[in-house]
DNA sequence: GCCAACGTTGGC
DNA sequence: GCCAACGTTGGC
């Protein structure tokens, strides 16, 4: 089982979105890194969901549904997708500001590679963060 | 709206 | 293969 955090700006595609869709899939993914991570993702892993620009909080968590395949949305270039389905919301979501405040948090990617768009989460700071969101 | 960070592109 | 220019993301 393997922890990750994917961000969303809230005005293209929200937590709640995802909750009225049930599940979706992860298209726009147009950086090589976020895809490598996209693809290593597996079934039943779980990620985080975070509102960028708007509310700048994890919101909730949603699980690996299927595995990364082609972007049908991708014109051209080698691009993945995998799909989600919307599991939890936070009943009280982790602003950035908590996480940036919290210095066991310090080296997360969230903060240390602020541009990146789908990123890996160690065990230990998922246990943390959902300490913080109930 | 500004700007820092950083990925990508293209000239050499 | 280096690096300057440029574009994009995202926090403030």
């Amino acid at each position: 089982m393997n922890y990750w955090l994917v961000k969303s700006e809230p005005f293209k595609y929200s937590y709640d979105d995802l909750v009225r869709d049930k599940k979706t899939f992860w298209d726009g993914v147009r950086n090589y890194q976020a895809r490598n991570n996209l693809r290593a993702m597996k079934k039943g892993d779980q990620v985080f969901f975070y509102h960028s620009n708007e509310g700048k909080e994890i919101i909730g968590i949603c699980e690996v549904a299927k595995e990364a395949y082609p972007d049908p949305t991708a014109k051209e270039g080698d691009w993945s997708v995998v799909d989600v389905k919307a599991k939890k919301k936070f009943k009280t979501p982790v602003t950035l500001k908590q996480i940036k405040d919290e210095p066991k948090l310090a080296d997360v990617a969230l903060i240390k590679q602020s541009r990146l768009s789908v990123m890996p989460i160690e065990k230990k700071h998922y246990d943390l963060i959902l300490r913080m969101a109930s």
